[in-house]
DNA sequence: GTAACGGTAACAGCTACGATTACACGAGGA
DNA sequence: TCCTCGTGTAATCGTAGCTGTTACCGTTAC
């Protein structure tokens, strides 16, 4: 399963806390949603709260809500809170300065990885969990 | 280790290729310039010569050449040959149909993924190799 | 106090991948 | 012809990362 797995999950938890409104979700409700265990739901919902997306009641009666409303939370927002930043992940060993290539390819890979990694969360930025929400509701009905 | 690395690798078969010209270079020369295993690199050279961006000479005084000039060949080409296509991983098990999220929030995810993906793509579509060697050329001797 | 909840640590199971070994096939030279 | 070098590929091992699960603690409402 791939790094999308946790992004996928995680826009899921912020559109049901965005249809839930002021009422608080529990993770075990959303995790009767997503379909999966309620400690994988609380872990994610432990990253966006990091992250101040989110909100957690504890105690009784307790539960989880968006901190922002949901056109103040771009998809690159939730993206960010659980897909940890590991940088451009290149070679494992570090590749052998005697050779040309091995010398110099480093930085020139960092940079248009970066690029393309950059053009990748323009698209996130400026798509708004409002958005999504809407859609989700067209597709639930149609 | 993620999915960058294969493609890191490739760009880095694909750069000593340019650099070696005409003169076939060695899954064990590469190996040695990217510092790991001659099986790993003809692996990733059997993805490259499937997608017909590199030929192999068999036998004696063999090795790999460029099947095309570097001009011709976009980092995104090489991405393609090497990261098998998965499509957008999503939830692992199927969300829960009962809840309107769970319903509608799969097809509205591919959406956005792909379009994410697709502006990924769009820069490494437009990175050549020759430009990527020219750069390397000029880290290694910066 | 008790029950319901989030937060977190710990652990098992699975998957993906790199590294390595081994072996068959092919091409060229002695 | 045989030998050597190199590719192509399968099998295997070790490791990293993640999900799923259990367990336990702190907190809050009744």
């Amino acid at each position: 399963m791939s790094k999308n797995c946790r992004f996928a999950v995680a826009v899921h938890i912020a559109a049901v806390l965005a249809l839930s409104g002021d009422e608080p979700a529990t993770s075990e409700w959303i995790a009767g949603s997503v379909n999966t265990n309620p400690v994988v739901i609380r872990r994610l919902l432990s990253a966006l709260a990091k992250a101040g997306l989110v909100r957690s009641l504890r105690g009784s009666a307790g539960g989880s809500l968006l901190a922002l409303p949901p056109e103040r939370i771009s998809l690159l927002d939730i993206a960010r809170a659980v897909e940890e930043d590991e940088g451009p992940a290149l070679h494992h060993q570090p590749p052998n300065p005697a050779c040309p290539v091995g010398r110099g390819i480093q930085p020139v890979l960092v940079r248009v990885i970066d690029r393309a990694e950059a053009a990748r969360e323009a698209v996130l930025g400026t798509t708004l969990l409002s958005e999504v929400v809407a859609q989700i509701r067209a597709e639930a009905l149609g």
